[in-house]
RNA sequence: GGCGCAUUCGUCUAGAGGCCUAGGACAUCUCCCUUUCAAGGAGAAGAUCAGGGGUUCGAAUCCCCUAUGCGCUACCA
C-alpha cells in the first residue's frame, strides 16, 4: 500500500442515490485524483433487510450524471474486485476465524431477546449499554457443545479493558477514545455476513484503499477499527472526517426533512457542475476565495486543511441560485441542449430555440422552462376580465386601448420584430394619453395570460400575428360590453 | 446517561497572534436600469467571533472551564 493513493466511496443500496453519497464521492475523487491515485466505489450490501434492489445501478447513474464516476466499481471493473461485498463473504469468514484463533474475537451464542432484555436492564439502571461479555466466559467444552448444537452465533470483536486507541484525523487532528468506552462489537452477523466494522476493514485492507475519507458520523467507530486492523496486523490507512450535511435544524440530513434524492435533483433540472460546485461550498472553500469553480478546481486546490469541522446546512436557496448563474452562464445552443430532457413531447423545436434566450434570465431550474413558456406552446391560461385592467383604470379604457391595439396588429405586417412592436404600441399609448406600461399591461395579459411574464414583444414576436390576433379578441370578449366584471 | 466532534452575520464561509473598527457569497432591504417579472449595477442592514477565565505588549486566532448543538452508543451502514 505504501506510496499508491487509492480512495474510495462505499455506499450502501438501500434506496434512492443520496447527496451524501455525491458530497463524499466529490471529495475523494478530487482527492485522489489530485494526487495522481484512484477512486473507488465499493457497494456495502451487508444489511439484506436494508437491500434496495435497483439502488447500486442508481448511485453509479447518478454519479455519472455529475461527472464523479470512479475509477473501479461494480460494472466498471479494476483490479481489486469484487467490489460488492456480499461476493465477498469467504474474505470475511476467514479473518473473523482468524481474529477468533488469535484470541481477538469470540463467537457470542445470546440471542436479540437476550441482548434486548440486557439493555433494557442497563437503562434502567442508568449504566452505559454494552455486552456483558457473557459468551466470552465460556468454557471451550461449551462453545463446543453449542456448535454441536448448531447454535446460531455471532462473532464479537474482543476489545481490550484498558489502555486507548488514538488516530490522527487529517481534518481534526488528534482524536483518542478509552478502551473501556467501546463495546465489544459484533462484526460477524449470524447470517455469516459481516457487520460494517469488519467488512470495512477487510475491504480497505484488501482494496489498499491508502485514506479513508468519509462522513464525521464514523468517527466514533474509528478506535474500533484501527482494533480490527491491529487484531489483522495490519498497516493503519489515513483516516479524514468530513462534516456531515445537515438539515435546517441542524440535525444530520435527512429525507424527512429534505431533498436528499440526487434523483430529484437532476428532475428538477439542477445543473450537475452546479451541484458539484455547491457541495464542495459546504465545508470546503477555494484558496482564492472564488465561489464559482468547477470540479477540476477542486481537484487541483483540494487540501485537508480548507476543510471546516463544523456541520453546513444543507441550504436549497443557495444552491438554487447558483444553479441560474450557471445557466446564465452557458450559450442559448447548450442550453437548449441542455434542456431537451425536460421539454414535454411534441414542441417545435424551431420555437423552443426562439423562447432561449427570451427565458434564460428567468430560469434557475431546467425544469421551469415548460411552466414558465406555457402560453407560447398552448392557449394562455384562464384569467379572469378584471386582470386585464390596469391599476387606476377602468374596463371601458382596457376595452378601448385594445381594439386601437388590435387595430396596430392587423396593420403591421409580417414578419414584425418585437422592435417594431414597442415603437407601435409606444406611440399608440401616447395617443391614447395613456402610460406606455399600462398599454403595455393589457397586451400582456391578452397575450400571456398573466400580469408578470417574460419579455412581452419577444413574445409576440414568437407567437405570430395571427395567433395573437386571436389573443386579443379573446381578450376583447371577456372585457364584453358591460362592466360587471371589474 | 456515556463517549466523541463541534461553536465567526439568518445560511455557506474567509480568517491559522497585530493587516479585523472581522472580508466575501446567498438570502433580506433600498436605489438605478426598466413594459411586468427577472437579470445586471450601486448601496444598506446584518457577527461585542457561544459565555467565562487565563497566556501575551496584543486573541476570532493559543490553553482551561462552562453552555449549547450535533453524532455515535443495533446481528444498520
Amino acid at each position: 500500500m505504501a506510496d499508491k493513493v487509492r480512495l474510495r466511496i462505499a455506499p450502501s443500496p438501500t434506496g434512492d442515490p443520496h447527496v451524501g453519497t455525491a458530497y463524499m464521492a466529490l471529495f475523494n475523487k478530487a482527492f485522489a485524483h489530485g494526487r495522481g491515485g484512484k477512486f473507488i466505489l465499493r457497494i456495502e450490501d451487508t444489511d439484506q433487510s436494508r437491500y434496495n434492489e435497483g439502488s447500486e445501478r442508481e448511485i453509479i447513474e447518478s454519479l455519472r450524471w455529475l461527472d464523479l464516476l470512479p475509477d473501479e466499481g461494480p460494472g466498471i471493473g479494476g483490479d481489486y474486485g469484487p467490489y460488492v461485498q456480499t461476493q465477498r463473504r469467504e474474505l470475511y469468514t476467514r479473518h473473523a476465524n482468524e481474529l477468533i484463533e488469535k484470541g481477538k474475537a469470540y463467537r457470542c451464542f445470546c440471542t436479540p431477546q437476550r441482548l434486548e432484555e440486557m439493555r433494557r436492564e442497563q437503562a434502567a439502571r442508568k449504566e452505559p449499554p454494552g455486552y456483558d461479555r457473557r459468551c466470552y466466559r465460556l468454557s471451550p467444552q461449551e462453545i463446543q457443545a453449542n456448535l454441536d448444537a448448531g447454535l446460531p452465533f455471532t462473532v464479537r470483536m474482543l476489545v481490550p479493558d484498558e489502555g486507548s486507541t488514538a488516530f490522527t484525523d487529517l481534518i481534526r487532528g488528534e482524536i483518542s477514545f478509552e478502551n473501556r468506552v467501546l463495546d465489544d462489537q459484533i462484526i460477524l452477523k449470524s447470517d455469516g455476513l459481516p457487520t460494517y466494522h469488519l467488512a470495512v476493514v477487510v475491504d480497505d485492507h484488501y482494496m489498499e484503499i491508502s485514506h479513508i475519507v468519509r462522513a464525521e458520523e464514523w468517527i466514533s467507530s474509528t478506535p474500533k477499527h484501527i482494533l480490527l486492523f491491529q487484531g489483522l496486523g495490519w498497516e493503519l490507512p489515513m483516516f479524514a472526517h468530513l462534516p456531515l450535511l445537515r438539515n435546517t435544524d441542524r440535525t444530520k440530513i435527512s429525507k424527512r426533512k429534505n431533498n436528499t434524492s440526487i434523483k430529484w435533483y437532476r428532475q428538477q433540472g439542477y445543473l450537475p457542475e452546479a451541484m458539484v460546485n455547491f457541495l464542495a461550498l459546504m465545508g470546503w472553500s477555494m484558496p482564492n476565495g472564488e465561489e464559482t469553480f468547477t470540479f477540476e478546481d477542486v481537484q487541483r486546490e483540494f487540501t485537508f486543511e480548507r476543510v471546516t469541522t463544523s456541520g453546513p446546512v444543507f441550504d436549497l436557496v443557495k444552491l438554487t441560485a447558483i444553479n441560474g448563474k450557471y445557466i446564465r452562464l452557458l450559450s442559448d445552443g447548450e442550453l437548449y441542449e441542455r434542456l431537451l430532457p425536460y421539454l414535454p413531447e411534441g414542441l417545435d423545436e424551431a420555437r423552443v430555440r426562439q423562447a432561449v434566450p427570451v427565458i434564460k434570465d428567468r430560469l434557475t431550474r431546467l425544469g421551469e422552462f415548460a411552466e414558465l413558456t406555457v402560453y407560447l406552446f398552448g392557449p394562455p391560461p384562464a384569467y379572469d376580465a378584471a386582470t386585464l385592467v390596469p391599476k387606476k383604470s377602468t374596463p371601458e379604457a382596457a376595452r378601448a386601448a385594445l381594439e386601437r391595439i388590435r387595430q396596430l396588429l392587423e396593420s403591421i405586417a409580417e414578419p414584425w420584430t418585437h422592435e417594431e412592436w414597442e415603437g407601435g404600441m409606444r406611440a399608440l399609448a401616447a395617443e391614447l394619453g395613456m402610460k406606455a406600461g399600462d398599454a403595455f399591461m393589457v397586451l400582456r395579459v391578452a397575450v400571456t395570460g398573466s400580469q408578470t411574464s417574460p419579455p412581452l414583444f419577444e413574445s409576440i414576436e414568437i407567437l405570430g400575428k395571427e395567433e395573437t390576433l386571436r389573443r386579443v379578441d379573446e381578450a376583447l370578449a371577456k372585457l364584453g360590453g358591460t362592466s360587471d366584471e371589474g
